[in-house]
DNA sequence: TATGAATGAGGATTCATTCAT
DNA sequence: TATGAATGAATCCTCATTCAT
């Protein structure tokens, strides 16, 4: 009976979830290798055991903390322009929602850059970052076939959205959790529908 | 006597400089923690006490290789701007010469991505990362100050474009090492401007 | 209340009987040390608490198996000379028989042959080997003193007997279980009895 | 640098050879699974990094042995049947030099008998046996090319000879190793040559 | 009877670092 | 300078067994 199909009972719903809590918190804090199983459980204050009646490993339960995530960012974006129709306003809305939820997941953040950085863990993390830049792509290319927007690379231009909201979460917001994010925000919004709407090189010539 | 000060002899500055080539694109390959001192100093071709005469621990390596990879971006970034006067073309230069300098050292980028999440290392990059944004501001400060460019956080702005750069040469640029990295170079200019010069929001207003 | 002097129902018996089979099995595959209670309990398909209901260790169970094995065995052998009074023709009977067992029951053998070499296990199979050699030695000795073999330590000839039916089983009839193992019996059996009337050695003097 | 091509100084294969030793013996008093690695190496009194300098895995180091021991056990009776033509003669030095053999090293006797029940090592095991059966079965097939034996298959004939000498020596001569093994060793022979010429069952009826 | 959950000692293995030569 | 060898703490993981329900 492998740990995959394991049917839960509510109590054991709970400490699954207790364990990927305290995991993502010390992961993000010390790193990821450097915090041992032994860390994680004696947090959460259980034998070693446990560990493994839920995750078959270590490994396993960082690609656990980072599927979740992606899959909760995105949903969180989704959410955020399924009433709006304007693309120009799904894509700010975007923006926003993006950097909220990123701003209150600052850890799964964390763990998602390093994530990146090992490649061990990388496809997964390419994989959702390129369906997030279809998700942000699509209001995109709608507003070009508008003519709302200049024509550009729509993928391209939803990576450095990616960059810009991601790496001032990372820099400016994480830095100081306690400080109200919306200045931070705004400016991000702002610079990035700037850099959307920027006119073509070849136009400014 | 320690390892910081010995002085080296030719073939001895070569060793060092050896290793820490090899380290590099070991530990950007497959992580540093997974990558061991017996890992390096096999694909060297060496015994394990050569390490430790050049290097007092493995994390001293890699915050080594962490301080020339920032010390080398900046000066090649300095280096592109020294001859010109215009704030915003040296803005242009600047980011131009920043993901050029990314596009060719992507295995030290990728360390510094890793460090940047891991707090043993993370203090180092956040004062690079001060010290890069400051470089960057400079500029855009007096782009401001002449008027040419709305009111704005310049240390915001440099740092959304780091963001900008750094995430388009991690996910676009070394995706592909053969590919030319100008298209997505000349796109990120054009977006950074774009996002520089954007009005202000209260302008929309 | 041990689990040895439990009362069970009809079903209790039959689940006992079930962990039984599926354990020999397991063990017998993979081996008894890699073979945890868990994939016993998981092959059987029930939690682990049904083991512990009915045994109390997993080493009881293993010694179980071989007591069961061991007894079996015996009462085969015996069956089969029960009403045969020449001496001569119970040893070939007894050959005969005990080698069509150990086909019958390969998976019990390889755990006999297992266990005897594990010290924890090794006197009681020690015990049972000395039973066995005694009820085999016992027509020797009547053939001997009936002159009809020539003049031998009994228990070293059905010690040999013992070395040529279960080696022969092992190596021969269990590699491959469908074919049939009466020309490899036959053959046993020959070899045997050619032994046991070697003459002795001061006789070819 | 794989454990495997490691050149090692002399006072390393010392070393090495130690750690084979110690192990042999704890293996086959213990058991191979109930022996840890660090019972070896307390054993052998060095820190637990030595074992991996020299073996790369618990299971290689076993695997090592038993691989020795068939060598040793093969060369040993080669040697002993080399200035010996008569086939007769080749049979019963044969069966008498694997036996002293074995007498020898009744350590590494036990890991071969434990080593063919754990399939991980059995096919490495069951290899062996097929050599030595092939080796013995030559000099059987020339004695009945000569008529000197009666017609028979000669890889079984081995294998009966096997069977016989391997389980006197597990029961009889390993149960008491300060007693002298000859009239166990004789009685086999006896026993084996008296099987070997046993006219074949067809002959009798 | 039965189950899911928990325990925690123990096991194999790794690895940064040191040392004798 | 350089190497092979050694160290031993630390790591991930397993597993026999127990327990609450």
């Amino acid at each position: 009976m492998g740990t995959e199909e394991r049917q839960l009972t509510a109590r054991g719903e709970e400490r699954r979830r207790q364990i990927i809590e305290v995991a993502t918190r010390l992961f993000a804090e010390r790193g990821y290798h450097p915090t041992s199983v032994a860390d994680v459980v004696d947090a959460v204050g259980v034998g070693k055991g446990v560990f493994y009646w839920y995750f078959p490993s270590k490994e396993a339960l960082l690609a656990e903390i980072l599927r979740e995530g992606q899959k909760g960012r995105r949903r969180h974006q989704r959410d955020a322009i399924a009433d709006v129709d304007d693309p120009v306003e799904q894509m700010e809305r975007g923006i926003r929602s993006g950097m909220e939820w990123m701003a209150a997941h600052r850890e799964v953040m964390t763990l998602i850059r390093f994530a990146a950085t090992e490649e061990r863990f990388a496809p997964g993390i390419r994989k959702g970052e390129a369906v997030a830049a279809r998700d942000a792509a699509e209001p995109l290319a709608r507003a070009i076939a508008e003519g709302r927007v200049p024509e550009a690379d729509p993928d391209l231009l939803a990576r450095a959205v990616v960059g810009v909201t991601q790496h001032l979460s990372a820099t400016l917001i994480h830095a100081d959790p306690s400080a109200d994010p919306t200045p931070v925000i705004d400016a991000a919004v702002r610079f990035c529908i700037g850099g959307i709407l920027a006119a073509p090189a070849t136009a400014t010539d």
